[in-house]
DNA sequence: CCAATCTCTGTACAGTTGTATAGTAAGGCG
DNA sequence: CGCCTTACTATACAACTGTACAGAGATTGG
């Protein structure tokens, strides 16, 4: 068993036939929705049979859970690759904010999964959304531990505010887009219009 | 055949079996999505055979059709409810979006599959915000014909603006409201933070 | 009143789904 | 070497899917 380096890498071109099928999970969950996208379809992207997904993950569920932790994980690893002492105190929060925003546009399809799985009221399974939110919190905590931090809001606040602007751009640009494109000829391209998200206490 | 009075009533408690199954579609399309909703929960739900559905609309995709096309409707009889002579002329737009947001507030399963469609890229199939989008054209039309509306943006530009503004914060919404939730022992119920969606040119 | 039309039910069917399982190839280790 | 664990394939199966169809009541028009 070769074993590989722990830390998920989420693009590569060798991987392990596990890692594969939880890429192309993650692929086809985004584009379709889980509940619209077979395990065949997943064994086939991936190369491998279904019997594969079944010994590696046992249900669909699971490779649903492995899909999110993967999302998680990537999460913590782009936060964290803005440690407290790398930039000036202030600037922390503002360059952590840019690496994520990086990191989410390089890879679409987390950004379309979080979509579905926010509006698909997860607040009943796996949870997703809890998950990040906590990461959001400790990233908060820490910052205040730290000196940085406005404290004039709660931690509550402060969460939603990151995870709203963060992701609310990016949950609305379809629908600015779709419309756009719908009277092209009308506006020029040039002049796509800016989404404005935010949050006020 | 009982003839009914034409003119889609979304709500009421008698109805023909026809228009029943639509409204049960609707619920559940919009509460899981067409994929994960069967005909068999549709026709339960109806309190009908799922052979009905079918000499009623034929396929699930007509079905559909029909849910989006009762949508549409819903939109232009609530903008046509508050006609160019009703209001002074510069209020007839905030009107319209008053009595706009209303319905929709009224409507939940509307908002929700909106936020489905809008999500799925339904810039293939059916198209409802196609649909959606020219009857806002339509409508920007003819405020721009009665000399109410502003003539410094393109159509395309006000059409965006009008949806996203409507739309955003109701498909935002869930978020905040998911991440508060997380956190609802931290933040006082009271100061609910408030979502601002705007688009600028 | 009879025939036609319409609403509605029940059953049947082929295709797809997630899952189970038996079996094959391969590599590490005593 | 043999043995055991692991990676992987192939096949099978029950449950569920959308659709088709034959027919039963009910209603209506001539």
């Amino acid at each position: 068993m070769a074993q590989r380096q722990p830390g998920v890498s989420l693009r590569a071109d060798d991987l392990t036939a596990k890692a594969r099928i939880r890429n192309a999970a993650l692929d086809l969950f985004a584009a379709h929705g889980v509940d619209a996208t077979s395990l065949r379809a997943v064994a086939a992207a991936a190369g491998v049979t279904v019997g594969l997904i079944v010994h590696h993950y046992g249900t669909k569920e699971a490779l649903r859970e492995a899909v999110e932790f993967a999302i998680v994980e990537q999460f913590a690893e782009t936060i964290a690759s803005v440690p407290l002492g790398s930039y000036p105190p202030d600037q922390i929060a503002p360059e952590r904010d840019r690496a994520v925003a990086a990191m989410l546009s390089a890879n679409q399809a987390i950004v379309d999964y979080l979509r579905r799985a926010i509006l698909d009221g997860s607040a009943e399974r796996g949870d997703l959304v809890s998950r990040l939110s906590r990461l959001s919190a400790q990233q908060v905590h820490d910052l205040r531990e730290a000196g940085v931090a406005s404290t004039k809001h709660t931690v509550g606040e402060q969460v939603v505010t990151i995870m709203v602007r963060q992701l609310g751009r990016l949950f609305l640009q379809p629908l600015v887009d779709r419309i756009a494109d719908e009277f092209a000829d009308d506006t020029a391209a040039s002049t796509r219009p800016h989404l404005v998200v935010d949050v006020s206490h």
